[in-house]
DNA sequence: ACTTGACGCCTAGACAGACAAGGTATAGTC
DNA sequence: GACTATACCTTGTCTGTCTAGGCGTCAAGT
């Protein structure tokens, strides 16, 4: 997946692969790679700041951990953040509806 | 549909909104609202731009019509528009496979 | 005649958000 | 010591969408 095509649905990955467990930005990372199988290779530089505006208006909250010197800032969805999702989530699938509306028409 | 959300898709919006015939911007507009049962009601600061866009690429090409003191700018696809609109079709499609592979997963 | 609204084009500016590219630091491996 | 993986953070840039205007034509209402 190239340039911005994620703008806009970053969040909604985002509140997605927390609603799996808590797990740390570099471990969303992750998770949201292996999820899509690839497809989706977020940049640090997008994820850290969707978590700052996520805990902002209070979908997440995190904590801070160290085990042995390793320190993690550990996010977990809160009962908001479970809402948004399926929101966001309901947004999306009104977004693809109409997208197919579009093209599906006389494609 | 509020905020960005299309963004990144509009264009493939408005080619496949010309693959059912040409069309001037105005009507591009309407079409799109309707085929999408007003889900997307685009500004024309939105789509002008697009379409500027799509021409300088060669993926649309324009004529200038008047009938009746009227003029229209009437768009059509060319034959890269139409590789492009395939192109574009097979990327959102990624995305929803995508996105769906994330917060499908255990929701 | 005048106003209003629909049609139809265009543009400048603001804004947000995704990314690139940089930085910091720890721990383990060679 | 050098390098890689892990893990966090920040600054700056870019791109595209929208807001908010402007222009002009035509038909209908008053």
């Amino acid at each position: 997946m190239k340039g911005d095509a994620l703008r806009g649905h970053l969040e909604l990955l985002v509140l997605a692969a927390l609603s799996d467990g808590d797990a740390h930005g570099y471990g969303i990372i992750e998770h949201i790679r292996e999820r899509s199988q690839g497809e989706f290779d977020l940049a640090e530089g997008s994820v850290y700041p969707a978590l700052y505006r996520l805990e902002k208006s209070r979908l997440v909250a995190s904590d801070w951990t160290s085990e042995g010197g390793r320190r993690r800032r550990v996010y977990s969805l809160t009962a908001i953040g479970r809402l948004a999702l399926s929101g966001e989530s309901a947004r999306f699938e009104r977004l693809v509806r109409g997208v197919r509306a579009v093209t599906g028409g006389a494609a």
